[in-house]
DNA sequence: CGCCAGGTCGTCT
DNA sequence: AGACGACATGGC
């Protein structure tokens, strides 16, 4: 077992695991803040414990870990350039300055975010973990059962009942669609070698991904950082405290990379924390 | 019960 | 190009 111990200045597993971008995480029972962490076929426990963040892990997946956290990235900077823009991005960085984009499995992203469309976050965690118990293999990681997430061939072995049973609904369709589609394999290769705006062309391309799905895989999948995913509270956001008059989400998602260049996409990630946290508030 | 969920597709102007 | 309803399911 091995034992990642990073600073937690700017790495909060809370914020980080909570704010949308991942679906595969689980309170660990016993342990208080501390969460099982699960990517493609393997598991670790993550948790702050006073001023570091640490992560545990099999020795075999600590690299696999450092880079899914993104630990080598200098997320003080981005913060200090979120800071030095002012306005309610500085406070939004302030808020969520603890958040990391992750690298997660491309394939999984993919999939994943496919099952996001117009759902809600409970339902889809609940969804994607039927996926996996079905579809995926049982594990073991701290005496405790997990399921890896299926391969492009499990997924493709599976019948279309299947993904309707799992509670997929409509999006049942998309996703048979896309695991037949890539006949047994997932050439990361393939996509990882396009431009951002050739990526995104290619993942549109897919039956059920439109370009807000597209966005998300774009940049949750691949850490392409001028991806700039504009749901609902983004355009709250760019209305309320950018004086946004633009109504088409693709040309706001425009707007945001241009103004914001190579921080779009982590911006764009305190941006979306901080107007849903106030939502949550006023609750 | 009705509204909504990190939307997309098909169809019609 | 842009608008609009349908879509499965269940959380709240």
């Amino acid at each position: 077992m091995e034992k990642i111990v990073f600073n937690g200045e700017y790495f909060n597993l809370r914020d980080t695991l909570n704010c949308g971008q991942v679906f595969r995480f689980f309170a660990a029972e016993d342990r208080d803040g501390a969460y099982f962490v699960n990517s493609a076929d393997k598991r670790c426990l993550a948790y702050n414990d006073g001023d570091n963040a640490v992560i545990e892990c099999e020795s075999e997946d600590r690299a696999y870990f450092e880079n899914y956290f993104d630990l080598t990235r200098d997320y003080g900077a981005i913060v200090n350039a979120a800071t030095a823009q002012g306005g309610v991005l500085k406070t939004a960085a302030k808020l969520g300055k603890g958040i990391r984009i992750l690298n997660q499995n491309k394939a999984e992203a993919l999939f994943s975010f496919i099952v996001s469309q117009n759902n809600n976050i409970p339902r889809i965690k609940g969804i994607i973990e039927r996926l996996c118990a079905g579809a995926g293999k049982k594990r073991t990681f701290c005496g405790a059962e997990y399921y890896t997430f299926p391969t492009a061939a499990e997924l493709a072995a599976k019948p279309l009942e299947f993904f309707k049973e799992i509670g997929l609904g409509y999006r049942a369709e998309y996703i048979k669609c896309l695991a037949d589609g890539f006949k047994g394999t997932f050439d990361e290769k393939e996509f990882s070698a396009l431009t951002t705006k050739d990526l995104k062309k290619r993942l549109v391309a897919i039956y059920g991904v439109g370009p807000k799905v597209a966005d998300c895989v774009s940049l949750f999948g691949f850490h392409r950082l001028d991806s700039f995913p504009v749901d609902t509270w983004i355009e709250k956001v760019y209305r309320e405290n950018f004086n946004g008059t633009l109504t088409d989400r693709a040309k706001i998602a425009d707007y945001f990379v241009e103004t914001f260049g190579k921080n779009a996409g982590y911006f764009q990630q305190y941006l979306f924390y901080y107007k849903r946290s106030l939502e949550k508030e006023g609750k």
